[in-house]
DNA sequence: ATTCCACGGGAATCGGTGGCAA
DNA sequence: TTGCCACCGATTCCCGTGGAAT
């Protein structure tokens, strides 16, 4: 039934961004100094997660370059530090790239340099940037703009500096998630370019629309797992008994990804956890030190002490993986969907049974 | 009121990496 | 080749905070 697995991938980018017009429009009203060779606005993108803000700031830079010869780079924040932005900008630049041990304040240099055309940066996952001056030494910098994308726009101006806040403030757009037949007409592009025709009908597709409350990226995974659930069922289109249980194959495929994607301590933690159901902090603590010297033993990682496991316990909160509820000594962390288990710790059963 | 204990921000530190100059 | 330096991500150390139990 899916006959182009592409077009719901996370990164696959429309041709049209539908019902995103008043969006498209800002933004490039926002670039167009750059066609007078003058910097464009900054723009602070905000909304929450799966409505498009990525898409979007992709979709007008597209359309921009294709317009003019003017260049932007693409930054992806989470996790990175400020000369680490500093890199990717300059990546994006011609010139040769900086060792890996070039001092920030050289980094700084070279950009300053080398910026020499409008530029426009996105920041994406902006919230993700442990140094509230990064934004400082790129606003710095004569001919380059920058369009931080963020969850929460108050938030995120409270933590930058004086003179990127200046430069921000009054330049928010937030984006909204849609409407129901808004995102049903994105699924229903979808399914025409990547689904055998007559797969959807409208009614479902507003149907799966209104059950992910208008989140783009959820309706989209969900319409897939629907088409794979009637596959697997026999079906030749997609039933109503597929869309209804779509939703968990589809949060569930996020879970997975996400914890395969941590590294070994966050699984050790999360096995201990999901065995166990529920724990307490402290007895979460003391199992994990009853097991680890085994658990680690032939790796080249050790035991963490347990500031550290307090960062990967946020981490695995963070993807929706495990709960925490309670303060202080009651608090409990509680697996949200034990039937996802670590892949790395399949083998381990009797290590982390025995000491109960 | 005091104690207990997990939390989480921030600074210090560690180990590994990769240029670069002697 | 060797020693040195800067970087960087991960970790630990230190400590103030605050809710719950005593």
């Amino acid at each position: 039934m899916i006959t182009q697995p592409r077009v719901f991938d996370d990164t696959h980018l429309p041709r049209r961004l539908l019902h995103r017009e008043q969006a498209v429009d800002t933004l490039a009203r926002a670039f167009d100094p750059t066609l007078r060779g003058d910097r464009a606005e900054d723009i602070l993108l905000y909304g929450p997660s799966g409505v498009g803000k990525t898409a979007l700031a992709r979709h007008t830079l597209d359309r921009l370059e294709r317009r003019a010869d003017v260049h932007h780079s693409y930054v992806e924040c989470l996790g990175t530090s400020t000369a680490g932005v500093i890199r990717a900008i300059l990546q994006d630049l011609p010139g040769p790239d900086p060792a890996s041990n070039t001092p920030l304040e050289d980094l700084d240099l070279a950009m300053r340099d080398r910026v020499d055309d409008p530029l426009v940066v996105v920041l994406d996952e902006a919230d993700g940037l442990p140094d509230a001056g990064t934004l400082s030494r790129l606003v710095d910098v004569t001919l380059l703009s920058v369009i931080p994308i963020c969850h929460d726009p108050d938030d995120w101006l409270a933590r930058v500096d004086d003179d990127v806040r200046q430069r921000l403030h009054g330049h928010e757009y937030g984006l909204d998630r849609y409407g129901v037949d808004e995102l049903a007409d994105i699924l229903e592009v979808r399914a025409h370019l990547g689904l055998a025709f007559g797969s959807a009908s409208r009614t479902q597709l507003e149907r799966i629309a209104d059950d992910v409350a208008g989140v783009a990226r959820n309706g989209i995974q969900s319409l897939r797992a629907a088409a794979e659930i009637a596959d697997e069922r026999g079906h030749s289109s997609i039933h109503d008994e597929d869309i209804a249980d779509c939703y968990e194959r589809a949060r569930r495929r996020i879970r997975e990804a996400n914890l395969q994607s941590l590294p070994f301590h966050h699984h050790v933690l999360y096995e201990l956890i999901r065995r166990a159901g529920e724990l307490e902090a402290g007895q979460l603590h003391e199992r994990y030190e009853a097991v680890a010297d085994e658990l680690y033993h032939g790796r080249d990682q050790t035991p963490i002490g347990q500031r550290s496991r307090r960062n990967k316990l946020d981490k695995l909160q963070e993807y929706d993986l495990v709960a925490a509820d309670g303060a202080n000594q009651h608090r409990r962390y509680v697996v949200i969907d034990e039937e996802i288990d670590s892949p790395l710790l399949t083998n381990t059963l009797d290590i982390l049974t025995h000491h109960q």
